[in-house]
DNA sequence: TTTAAATATTCCTTTACAGGAATATTCTTT
DNA sequence: AAAGAATATTCCTGTAAAGGAATATTTAAA
């Protein structure tokens, strides 16, 4: 997840959305410097969120859906939370009442 | 999203799936001490992920809906990776090709 | 085979931030 | 009012990581 918390590694997933790109493009789209340009790309992918694909010169990266289907899958145990309309939090309050009278 | 690449505050996420918790609960649970819990809510508060209610002494947090529903319509844009099966390689090799024979 | 393009890597410096310890704040209880 | 929970904040320190500059590596082209 840290992987897609610095700012530029979020941008070049976006630009990654709109399909493959070689690095020389990442950088001239998104203004940054060749060299970080690859940093970046090589924490993503070990971060499995991107794949490369060396093509004669160049490397052409493309994003790795299987990264982000596992990102998909964790908000899935969330999804509950705004489909349900239960209140938690009135739960939570009569829970504590209970708990206090108990003692 | 830098908010949950932190692992004690992804744990305090996941943590709240469960329901609300006060802050003591939560650095009991997690095996944290308590100002760092604090200092992470702080975080957590401000990416709008989480909220408080105050309650008496104590304050009580709980998920912020919106804010994880946020980081749902973000992947939203790439849902279409995976349902669609489309090659991105391929069409953008066969760019690429047309590109160098108009050079 | 030398040169040039595309990309990766290394080294260095600076900065952001997490954790620890101590302290401040707020509310409750006696 | 005083004492004691529950929580927040501050200050300090160490460390991880991002950016810059230079260089290495790989492959294509001449």
């Amino acid at each position: 997840m840290s992987a897609i918390a610095e700012p530029n590694r979020l941008s070049i997933i976006e630009l990654l959305r709109d399909g493959p790109c070689t690095v020389g493009e990442i950088a001239e789209h998104l203004r940054l410097r060749q060299p970080q340009v690859s940093k970046h790309l090589r924490v993503l992918c070990e971060a499995k969120l991107v794949e490369v694909h060396p093509m004669a010169n160049r490397r052409i990266y493309k994003l790795h859906v299987q990264g982000l289907k596992e990102i998909d899958s964790w908000l899935d145990s969330f999804r509950h939370l705004w489909e349900d309309r239960l209140d938690q939090l009135d739960d939570y309050l009569k829970e504590l009442q209970r708990k206090e009278k108990g003692e």
